[in-house]
DNA sequence: TTATAAATCGAACGTTCGTTCTATTTTTGT
DNA sequence: ACAAAAATAGAACGAACGTTCGATTTATAA
């Protein structure tokens, strides 16, 4: 790897530790080149813009969050097996993100400031989306979960007991452990298991 | 209302209304300045901080929530029906708000950054929770809700469908009518009625 | 080894930020 | 109506922002 690459690599790393434990917002360039111990205009060079940084370290957090949550899962024999493996190091890679998952804020702090970020952002988590729907319906074809069940309204269903879980415990509301999250995803699957009817 | 008071609730609206169609972060003194028509130092002098505005600015959108999502609810006739209100009007509120909720947006882009504002948020976000929660408990009480209802997990899993709706909507999920959320919260409210046990 | 390319630096730019002054205008109470 | 008080304006500040540019150091390939 090129010394060029190189640096580039250490500098996404510290600018994903400044994004995460302080803010999109706060990731400044100046800021990033003292975390780095580099000049402004040397970092800057890697990047020529601004929005090229934001980019750059929203493809080095997927890369990670890729990495650390989702090909781990691959081993799983079964559909709902990697669902709820995922579940699991989801909740792993944010405790180790300080409480903060790096997508969600910048969703929120993007979400009416139109452009490539905010687009990138949007995609991303749709994509999460749409591949944790991937293994529900898998799941549902191979009888895992009951044949009548909504695959798109368990996703949501479980997608929010994560966000909840997260927003409550950071606001105070006593799932500190995630406790809440782990019983809630458990009476999730089992209330679309075992052919009671359930709309 | 003395002129003072009065320019000071002008800003202030226009205050709210940057923050929440933009974000907290953009919410600037010049920027509310250009809105208000008045000059910076005019504008600054009614608040004397930027962080004494972004506190009168989550007072100020607290007290609109209070009236708008809050009290109307106080005719319902029972705890349960006062709780389905409130999930009702707060939708409301949000759809208002330009898709986008002013005290979780704070939340998220105050959560590592330690001072007053943060506490504020917080402790906003906690009192609502609370009275959800209370509101569960009530209508556990009048058996409107089955004995061994956990009070903070149907908090929390209610409170959850609620944010993921918004988030998932946002990303675009296909959630634009908030329909999963209606039947997702219609089904967490039957599971907890009719003496069927569950956990 | 040496020429070329890549990487990095230092200084400066125009803006905007929050904030502080000192005036000046406008409201208020008598 | 007038004096006191409150509200607003204007100009300036130091700091930080993203960005540009030319010079200089460092890595790479011949």
């Amino acid at each position: 790897m090129s010394k060029g690459k190189q640096t580039k690599q250490q500098v996404l790393a510290a600018a994903l530790q400044i994004a995460t434990s302080k803010s999109f917002n706060e990731l400044t360039i100046g800021r990033l080149a003292t975390a780095t111990g580099m000049s402004k205009s040397g970092l800057f060079a890697h990047f020529n813009s601004k929005e090229n940084l934001q980019l750059a370290v929203l493809d080095y957090a997927e890369q990670i969050f890729i990495e650390t949550v989702v090909i781990p899962t691959k081993e799983e024999p079964s559909p709902l097996a990697k669902l709820l493996k995922i579940c699991e190091l989801w909740q792993g890679w944010y405790r180790e993100q300080a409480y903060a998952c790096i997508f969600i804020s910048a969703a929120v702090e993007f979400d009416d400031q139109p452009g490539a970020v905010r687009d990138l952002v949007k995609s991303q988590l749709l994509e999460l989306l749409h591949y944790l729907n991937e293994l529900v319906v898998e799941a549902i074809a191979k009888k895992e979960l009951d044949a009548h069940t909504n695959a798109k309204q368990f996703t949501y269903e479980l997608y929010s007991l994560y966000l909840g879980s997260q927003h409550m415990s950071w606001v105070g509301f006593e799932d500190n452990t995630h406790s809440r999250f782990h019983l809630a995803l458990k009476q999730l699957v089992e209330r679309h298991t075992g052919e009671k009817n359930e709309q």
